[in-house]
DNA sequence: TATGCTATTGTAAAAAGTTGCAATAAGGAA
DNA sequence: TTCCTTATTGCAACTTTTTACAATAGCATA
């Protein structure tokens, strides 16, 4: 626990605590890098804080989302997975072998627009989920 | 059970079998016209085939959207709901209150073309979820 | 109509995710 | 340091979803 990650300040700006859970669910996610599903987070936290419990896990991963924190999405399935809310990106998934490419927002803006003035929605910025075969699935 | 509805012979087609648990649940869903949870067409399809199983509903909604006879779209949180594929079309969520807008699938089509040229993937038409504010949760 | 192949289902058990509520502890104030 | 407020957690029970495998039943064929 001893690396430069440390959201505590930016958790009391929004009137949340830090407990040595969320440090380690924090934690769990900074240095896995990619996205994790509740699962993975509770096996791996509870390495950090063995007395972890699920509903925790799952409850913390929802409300840190919601206040911005983290980034919820689907991958493939009905499965949903977390990650730090960092770089903002989208994702392309092959339905047919799992395989995901990151797509940047630029080429998203313009659709955002037109989406915001035709339905009067205020669009999130991050994390759509588009499906697709890949290349190499294709054939 | 008497309606038009028959997807016996499009089945057939693909090599699958009709059977009364697929009636049932084709039959919910037909009949509920919008998006349904498992749980929900397992309610629906029950009164339908009495002795119909979870099991059989949940692999069962999973094949028929692999093969393209039901669209799987995730509304919020971590939920999975299906429908009958007909129209091709997308979603537009409110994260606060939950409120969906259809979209029409063509303001996406330039963005489809760009991403497949750009990644190699071969974009489904289908059920793209956005996520955003609707009007009156933005105040 | 009877037969055979195999797609589909039910069973039973486990895993994943959710809920309400009482107990705990973070952190601001005295 | 101690106290107080209330955000957060653990517990226990429950619901939803998944899995492996043996039994069943579509439907093509003769
Ligand atoms: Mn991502
Ligand atoms: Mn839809
Ligand atoms: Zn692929
Ligand atoms: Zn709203």
């Amino acid at each position: 626990m001893t690396c430069s990650m440390n959201y505590a300040p930016q958790l009391r700006a929004q009137g949340l605590r830090m407990t040595p859970q969320r440090k380690a669910i924090l934690h769990a996610l900074h240095h896995s890098g990619g996205h994790l599903s509740p699962t993975q987070v509770y096996e791996l936290a509870r390495k950090e804080f063995s007395s972890l419990t699920e509903p925790t896990v799952y409850r913390t991963l929802e409300y840190l989302a919601e206040k911005k924190f983290l980034l919820a999405a689907h991958v493939g399935n009905g499965k949903i997975v977390y990650e730090l809310a960092q770089n903002q990106h989208h994702h392309l998934i092959c339905h047919q072998c799992g395989g995901t490419v990151q797509v940047e927002h630029a080429p998203l803006e313009l659709l955002y627009r037109q989406l915001e003035s035709s339905t009067g929605y205020k669009l999130d910025s991050s994390h759509v989920t588009f499906f697709g075969l890949c290349s190499d699935c294709q054939s």
